[in-house]
DNA sequence: GTGTTTGCAAACACTTTGCATCCAA
DNA sequence: TTGGATGCAAAGTGTTTGCAAACAC
């Protein structure tokens, strides 16, 4: 799966007349073997770890690049931040986040997705995205 | 009500140990008397517009008790900044947000609302809070 | 060749903090 | 009187941008 999205995001670069450059190729590479959510930060030293001089600039708008092609999906860390996943091949989900240790597990709710269009449709919204966090405390934090 | 939350407010202060100066009280008078979703710069323009002389440190600082007290709430822009709005005598609700003219409406749903204490509960999290927008295009947007 | 991409550093927007002074209780 | 509060300016944080040099196609 990591190649077909590899491939998936020189097809995005083609289609719209870019370059694929080395830089581009070990952020996509690495953004791709990473699991979990990282930081732009925390990506920019995992590509500086293989190759060493590449800048924090070219780190955000490969992620740019990522989010347009819909390879990447960000959470909101809510203090300015933003944390970056995968997105290729994973199904939309929300999170749960622990406020104590700060783990964020992956939630989804049929319910929940099935009411919010209802809700949009009650205002006439055409409904495009959504987030929603829910925080709370872990059960390795509360015992 | 607004005397009441100013009442509120004034009882936070106390119970605290700190004093209630008269930038705090302008501060929270302007926040009280200003309706909708507003920015930190923008209280901060209607304060001076009446004490020309306040500080910025003071606006924040002031919103963070306003926050701490519950009488203020945030809602994330979602680029690094927070728009602030009444919370006292409100209560909870979630965010309609339209992308093109950025209108914000307030939406509540208990059907969400029991779906997330549920989904909580089903990773063993006790639930403190959460945070939804739905993103869309509003009807005069549409058409 | 030529338009895109890069690294660097400076700029940004929003918020917080250090500090000397000032003030509420 | 004295610990908290203020205004100012500087610092911080995460991200974006201007620019000249370098590169992909």
């Amino acid at each position: 799966m990591t190649q077909s999205a590899e491939n998936y995001f020189i097809s995005y670069i083609k289609e719209n007349g870019l370059s694929m450059t080395p830089q581009r190729k070990i952020i996509v590479e690495t953004f791709l073997e990473t699991e979990g959510h990282f930081s732009a930060e925390h990506l920019h030293d995992l590509v500086r770890s293989k190759v060493p001089d590449v800048g924090q600039a070219t780190i955000y708008r490969t992620l740019k690049l990522l989010l347009d092609s819909g390879l990447a999906d960000t959470i909101e860390t809510g203090d300015g931040g933003a944390l970056y996943e995968h997105a290729y091949g994973h199904d939309h989900h929300d999170h749960l986040i622990c406020v104590h240790c700060n783990r964020k597990i992956e939630i989804f709710d049929e319910t929940i997705e099935a009411r919010q269009e209802e809700v949009a449709k009650q205002h006439d919204f055409k409904l495009t995205r959504h987030r929603m966090y829910l925080y709370g405390i872990c059960p390795d934090c509360s015992g």
